[in-house]
DNA sequence: GCGCCCATAATTTTT
DNA sequence: TTATGGGCGC
């Protein structure tokens, strides 16, 4: 691509008026309140190269904080063909991963080692039992899980074990308050940091630090933030220091469509942006590309339920289009069939190709049904999130590997391969308790134990366990050393085999040649790594690794139906959009409902959310009954769809009022499952809604359904399911 | 220290 | 219905 300078005219010429406003509106702080489907990505991209382009800001002098690193990385793409190579060095990440970076950089000026690893949910679950059971609290008593939530919510709103311990009111919180302190020291002695922790460490750092303030406060002359609605407070804070200096921040969001505050999000954050920044300016953008007027009216009508909102009016841009399809299904299964025969309706006759159409839930246990009836129906998809790839335990075992080479104090890793590796036979619990019992008292980490084996002072294990670990500590150290020599993919393999976890592979099992594939395709992820010269490449990758988001595994491909939760489909549009489980338990879900008024408007905002992806058709569907734990429960429909309007809604299905009961109809609640469906014969005369009269020419029976050649007389010859066509006998 | 078996809990949503 | 974890025997 060639620097030639595009001019003004160029960058700012597709851009509808509030959108110019949103992009050159350079000065002090600004709020854009973006609603979906408003151009929101265009405007920021428009934005940054409008900087570069004409207030010849230096690219550099550029921080966008986006929600996840795809969003970054499709930003940087199109900021690079307004303003060339010039793009690469605009900073841009999500707050996680920017975090992390400086605190590579600067973290030692606040006595953090550059390289910590980076612990998840699972990994933070394992400390938080360890020192659970340390302090010889019941995990069967006390969940570890809602532990370590109380916890995250404690970092999220910048209170460290010390503040929580006085403001403990509960005798719930008072456990919590002695398992915090434990928790971030065990951390701390690993050099490990969870997710919290980066940001509420970066802030720290902006706080104690004055080189790194100055520093980053100088640099970043532009501040951006994406989905300003979903920061929680200590990303405020962060926000807050680093544009201190120049003061040019610019937020946008939506506050209807926040969804996290579950997980400490703070709507205030976008709310008051006014108040904190009385200097700020604001502009709306309320033109919809995306949606057809149904879609965007329907959403208007949910949306408008909320008591707590700015009311706004949105308008679209689009014609008319098709009207909104709510089913009732008999159970799951028989809402996964509608789908698909939907989807193969809607790819024949309509043309939409697999990447075109998403179905959304409400949690991930409810993607499997849809899965099941996908392979069987042989429609390809992908699945987002849910088990993911990198929890499975092959995958789990040899990233342990690769981390404890990186850090040596990675107790939690270290852990884990003694256990899953043929390096640690004949090392078992006790030895590792003994170990860790040496760290708590000494205050100091595992490389020190594995260290001081044997020595006076050193950790007390039974003779032969000392044999075992100094053989286990010489083989990390070899390859430690290794690393540093080799390309990452053949280190992959050096290490596989060192550690004896390769043996596992030899058997021929095909459950295990599953496993390995998994592992080839970990070991494909790290390709790229190959090229990198820096010798951090190992941490590069795993810091990579651990802070991928569920959106950002979505890959580009034309065939495959997108399967994700309304949470993780937010910022993504699609051609076809399918709510399923749209009933009370699930959108809303019983947890909400039961809870404060404030979380059952944020579950109608996640439902509006769901809506406003759709750009040309939406589906909404909900079952009469669906099984919890292999019990069948009733369902009834979500208290939301009453809000859309009767008139955007298709009719039902059409039926003649007399004669052929029409099979679409739903089976009352109880009532046996149909079993039979409606046959259809060559010749038989047939209405459907939308292409009219016409005859069937063939009829080929399929499992539980019929496959018809209709000649319409207006429309020609179609091939339909015949339970979809919606096909009347005359 | 290791492996098997049975009881029991679990499903909100994610960086 | 599935996943996990504790208990127990070797």
């Amino acid at each position: 691509m060639s620097n030639a300078p595009v001019s003004q005219v160029d960058l700012l010429a597709p851009l509808n008026p509030e959108q110019r406003l949103a992009v050159t509106t350079v000065d002090g702080p600004l709020l854009i309140v973006a609603g979906p489907g408003s151009g929101k990505t265009r405007v920021l991209t428009v934005r940054i190269a409008y900087l570069i382009q004409e207030h010849n800001i230096a690219p550099w002098n550029i921080l966008a904080l986006t929600f996840t690193n795809k969003a970054a990385r499709e930003m940087k793409d199109r900021i690079e063909r307004f303003v060339g190579e010039r793009a690469r060095w605009v900073m841009m990440g999500t707050f996680h991963s920017f975090s992390a970076r400086i605190l590579r950089q600067y973290g030692g000026e606040i006595g953090i080692d550059p390289n910590f690893v980076i612990y998840d949910t699972a990994d933070q679950g394992g400390v938080i039992k360890s020192v659970m059971e340390e302090l010889d609290i019941s995990t069967r008593q006390f969940n570890p899980r809602a532990i370590l939530g109380a916890i995250s919510a404690a970092k999220s709103r910048n209170i460290d074990p010390d503040i929580y311990s006085r403001t403990v009111g509960s005798y719930w919180e008072e456990i919590v308050a002695r398992v915090y302190p434990r928790y971030q020291e065990t951390l701390r002695r690993r050099n490990a940091l969870d997710f919290d922790d980066l940001l509420t460490e970066a802030l720290r750092l902006m706080r104690e630090s004055d080189h790194a303030r100055r520093s980053l406060q100088e640099r970043y002359q532009y501040v951006l933030v994406d989905e300003y609605q979903d920061t929680n407070h200590l990303q405020y804070l962060l926000v807050k220091e680093l544009s201190q200096e120049h003061r040019n921040l610019c937020v946008v969001g939506d506050p209807d469509q926040s969804i996290y505050g579950w997980r400490a999000a703070d709507i205030r954050n976008i709310l008051n942006f006014k108040h904190d920044y009385p200097e700020a300016q604001e502009v709306h953008l309320e033109e919809n590309y995306r949606s057809t007027p149904e879609i965007l009216s329907a959403a208007d009508a949910v949306i408008r339920e909320n008591t707590q909102r700015i009311e706004r009016a949105l308008r679209t841009s689009r014609s008319e289009g098709a009207k909104i399809v709510v089913r009732e299904c008999l159970d799951e299964y028989y809402e996964a069939r509608f789908i698909v025969e939907e989807i193969a309706r809607l790819q024949r006759e309509a043309g939409y190709d697999g990447s075109d159409i998403a179905v959304l839930y409400r949690t991930n246990a409810q993607s499997r049904t849809i899965e099941e009836t996908f392979i069987r129906a042989g429609i390809p998809y992908q699945l987002i999130g849910g088990t993911r790839f990198y929890e499975r335990r092959e995958i789990k075992d040899v990233m342990a590997l690769l981390r404890l080479i990186l850090n040596p104090n990675d107790t939690l890793s270290f852990e884990r391969v003694i256990d899953a590796f043929p390096l640690g036979q004949g090392i078992g619990a006790k030895t590792l308790a003994d170990l860790e019992a040496w760290c708590r008292i000494n205050d100091r980490g595992l490389g020190d134990a594995l260290g001081m084996l044997g020595e006076p002072g050193g950790p007390q294990v039974a003779p032969r366990a000392v044999n075992l670990l100094t053989d286990v500590a010489a083989t990390l150290d070899r390859l430690r050393i290794d690393v540093e020599t080799m390309p990452l993919t053949r280190f992959f393999d050096h290490a596989l085999e060192e550690s004896g976890y390769q043996e596992h592979f030899t058997s021929g099992d095909p459950e295990m040649m599953e496993r390995w594939e998994n592992l080839l395709q970990l070991r494909a992820t790290m390709e790229p790594f190959d090229l990198v010269e820096d010798e951090n490449r190992l941490m590069l990758f795993l810091q990579e690794i651990a802070l991928v988001s569920d959106q950002d595994q979505i890959v580009d491909d034309r065939d495959r139906v997108t399967l994700i939760t309304l949470h993780a489909v937010k910022g993504l549009e699609f051609k076809v959009v399918f709510i399923t489980g749209a009933e009370d338990g699930l959108i809303p879900h019983a947890r909400s409902i039961t809870e404060n008024p404030e979380a059952l408007e944020e579950e109608r905002r996640l439902f509006y959310v769901g809506i406003t992806r759709a750009e040309d058709h939406l589906y909404i569907t909900h079952a009469a009954r669906r099984s919890r734990f292999g019990y069948a429960d009733m369902s009834v429909p979500s208290q939301f769809l009453a809000a859309i309007p009767p008139e955007l809604i298709t009719d039902p299905p059409l039926r003649k009022p007399s004669g052929n009961q029409s099979r679409r109809r739903l089976q009352p609640i109880g009532a046996d499952q149909p079993k039979e469906t409606p046959t259809y014969e060559v010749g038989q005369r047939v209405f459907h809604t939308k292409f009219g009269d016409g005859i069937i020419q063939a009829v080929e029976d399929k499992p539980g359904d019929q496959e018809v050649v209709v000649q319409f007389v207006r429309h020609g010859q179609k091939r339909l399911l015949a339970s979809f066509a919606n096909l009347t006998v005359d």
